[in-house]
Formats: C-alpha cells, sequence, structure tokens
DNA sequence: AAAAAATCTTACCACTTGGTAAGATTTGAC
DNA sequence: GTCAAATCTTACCAAGTGGTAAGATTTTTT
C-alpha cells in the first residue's frame, strides 16, 4: 500500500501483498466456517459468504477453485485445531489420572475456544464424512487409536481397571463436544443465554470425577 | 368416510382416498426425513424429496404448504419420537439405579432405531434451533427439568451422591445420541461399516458403569 | 517508466431454487 | 351416471445457484 522507495526499513508495518492475499483467504476461510458451522454446506451460497467478507462472489474464485475446494479447505483447518487441542493423553502416558484430567480439559477448551470448528467437524461427520473420510483416517484414527492404545498399556500394567477405551473415548468425545454443538439447548435447559466459564468449569467437574471413578482402581483416594 | 354401497363389506382392504393421502403424505416426511437428516435442511430440495418418493416437486406443495411448512412437520414427528424414548427416569422416580439403567438403554435403543429422527435432531440443535426454540422449550424443557428435578430429590434424600444433574444430563444425551448422529466416525474407530448390536451393548454397559460409579452411594455393591 | 504479474470487477451463462396459476384427472357422494 | 371435491400435472416465473471469460486495475519487478 505504501511506497517501498523508502530505503530505511527493507520490513516494515507494511503490507506486502503476498500478506494481503494471505490475510483475505484467512478471512474468507473464517468467514466460510461461521457460515457452514451454522447452515450446513448447502446451506450457504458463495455469495453469501462473499458478502460477509465484503468483497464479491466472483474473487472467492479467484482465491478457491470452487465452493467444495474452498470447504475442504476449511474442514482442513477444523481438523488441524481439532487435533491440536488432543494430545493430551499419549503426552502424559505414564500418568493416567493428569492424562484424562489434561484431555477432558483440553477438549473442553476446543468447545469452548472454538465452536464454530467444532460444529463444521460434527455437520460433516453428521452427514457421513462424505468429503472427510479419508482425512478422518489419515489423521484423526491415529491420533485415537494411540490413545486407546495408552488405555489398553495402564489396563495391562494394572495400573487402570480394563475399560472398553474406544467407547469411552466416544464418551469423552461427544460429552465434550456437546459444549459447543448443542450449545443452544444447554442453554435451554441452563435458563441462560450463553455458557459462561464457569458452566464449563462444572462440566469438567463432573466429567472428570466420571471418568476417574470408572478408570482409576482407587478413586476413593483421590475423589472426596 | 367409507364406502356405503358395497352393502357386504363396509371396511375391506382397499385402500380409501383419505388413506392413500395419509399414506402418501408419511411417505413424504419419511423421505423428507432421510434426506435432512444427511444435508441438512438447506442442503436438500423439494425437487429431491419429490424424487424419492415417486411424485413432482409441485405436488408435494400441495401437501405442505412450504419447504419451511414441511421442515416444520419433520421435526415436530422427530421431538414425537424423542420425547417417546425419554420417560424412563421419571417413571421410576423411586429406584434410581433402575431409573438411570432404564435411561441410557432407552435413549441408546433411539440412537440405534431412530438414526435419523436423531441426525435431523441434531442438525437443528447446531444451527442454533431456529426453528425449533419453541417447540424444545415447550416439549423438551419440561421432560428435562422433570428429569433434573427427580436427580435433586434422590440427592436431598440421600439415596444418591449430590450431582450436578443438568450436566450429567447433558453427559448421559451427548453420550447416547452420539451413537447416531457420529456413528460415521465410531464407525472408523472400531474399525467396521456399520454398528452392531453388541456396540451398542457395550456402550451402554460403559455409560451404565460410569453414571452409577458417579451417582450411586455404595456403587461397589452393585458394580464388580 | 515499462512490462509483467497478481488481483479485482463486470458481464454473462446454464441450471436449479421455492413457489404460483391453471388445467387435467381421479375419486367419492348422491 | 352426475357433479363436485380432491388430487395430480403442466406450464411458468423471478430469484438465486456455481462457474466461466474477459476486461480493468493495482502492485511488483525490472
Amino acid at each position: 500500500m505504501r511506497a517501498m522507495s523508502n530505503s530505511a526499513m527493507p520490513s516494515p508495518a507494511r503490507e506486502r501483498r503476498s500478506d494481503t492475499r494471505e490475510r483475505l483467504e484467512q478471512e474468507i476461510l473464517e468467514a466460510a466456517k461461521r457460515l457452514f458451522a451454522i447452515r450446513g454446506y448447502g446451506g450457504v451460497s458463495l455469495d453469501h459468504i462473499a458478502r460477509e467478507v465484503g468483497t464479491a462472489k466472483q474473487n472467492l474464485l479467484y482465491y478457491f477453485t470452487s465452493k467444495e475446494a474452498l470447504y475442504r479447505r476449511v474442514l482442513h483447518g477444523v481438523l488441524d485445531v481439532w487435533l491440536s487441542y488432543m494430545e493430551a493423553i499419549t503426552h502424559h502416558a505414564d500418568d493416567p489420572e493428569l492424562a484424562l484430567r489434561k484431555y477432558i480439559a483440553g477438549k473442553l477448551r476446543f468447545s469452548r475456544e472454538h465452536p464454530h470448528d467444532s460444529r463444521v467437524y460434527a455437520n460433516e461427520v453428521i452427514a457421513g464424512a462424505p468429503l472427510f473420510a479419508q482425512e478422518i483416517k489419515d489423521r484423526v484414527l491415529p491420533a485415537l487409536q494411540a490413545d486407546i492404545a495408552v488405555f489398553n498399556r495402564w489396563a495391562e500394567q494394572g495400573v487402570c481397571r480394563p475399560v472398553d477405551a474406544a467407547h469411552l473415548m466416544v464418551v469423552l468425545w461427544a460429552s465434550t463436544q456437546a459444549y459447543a454443538d448443542f450449545a443452544s439447548q444447554i442453554c435451554l435447559v441452563l435458563g441462560k443465554p450463553e455458557l459462561e466459564e464457569a458452566d464449563f468449569a462444572a462440566a469438567e467437574s463432573l466429567l472428570v470425577d466420571m471418568v476417574l471413578r470408572t478408570v482409576l482402581k482407587t478413586p476413593e483416594c483421590r475423589l472426596r
């Protein structure tokens, strides 16, 4: 935007074109994510997204070759975020209680901080993961299976009660994600317009309680 | 409504017009439900539904005044089914363990027997329940709050540990519904093409285990 | 400053969307 | 059988859909 002739500063606050591109691309992805989260793939038009960003539909098609390509990029980004919150268990493979606490806390934080990502993910899975199955297989499954393997090792070593690790993961996954995906209904139940920090804290406390009681051999020592 | 001319048989197997109408209406609702479940409201066209049923789009508009009206009817039917599976707790208000066992079993049975209903419901809630909020308030909320009230009474009477009943309901609700809404992902994790009876049994057993350990004061007596 | 590349806009296009109007057909009551 | 109501079909429509083509503008490189 500004002249480069000012020789003193080679990389000042001035925005280079490639930066502009990247920023706008991010803005588009962000707006698309928000809309896809609420209305689903079929319920959102390119025009819709473009207006949200403040540009023309045809410009979206300059940045992304098609609606589906844009959607795939959104999905890819969602998965990046999703996975980044899911590393607790394998990173604390020596301490079941800590691992589970961190895992639950992390997934709830994801729901709190990235509700749109969570909903896009949910929409895609509900639809049967038509465009997503491969990426789930390649990226989510290994992570989940690593977690499950850690569980089974704990059980073998006698550190934990032998639980069905796969189904336990489903419970954790579903319960935590519900605080993003089904927030509107939870709000109705709780009688408030939106979820607050305290609600997430309460959810975390209950979930940790439930899981530790189920998984640990001597939960009484640790739980009130 | 009945044919009075054919004096021999007043109500034979022959289909009366009003029956035809009702049957076709049901077929339309059923097809619409299936499609809405997978693609969401915006992702389904009237043409789409009509082709599925084997009639013309304009005929749908003869039966239902608009797409939104059709969708509302679908939602209403979904809620009927949903609620019919949710009566366990208040119907066994004297026996926490039995109530919870029945509740979990019922909700899982709903997921198994009515996955489309579950997904339509989930889609609507994820979208923020734009057309559904009032009906949820009127029909779901009272049921949920009755359940929560029963929990709190149990806690007061000292029959149960004092748990956060609202959040416990969220966990139960989300976990059981996941076996319908997120089946595609659970299948990937379990490495099978579709969920089987045994998977629902395993889920039920784990969930019951978790909940009873959390809720009952003396779970050791009842659980292995 | 000139050339080249990147970016954005305008003008279209064929197709689908939800919905209306009106005519054709089927059905039931008498 | 007659007539009216219920049902289904055909013909439209304006608006919106994803996408293409090409020109205009801006930015970067030289």
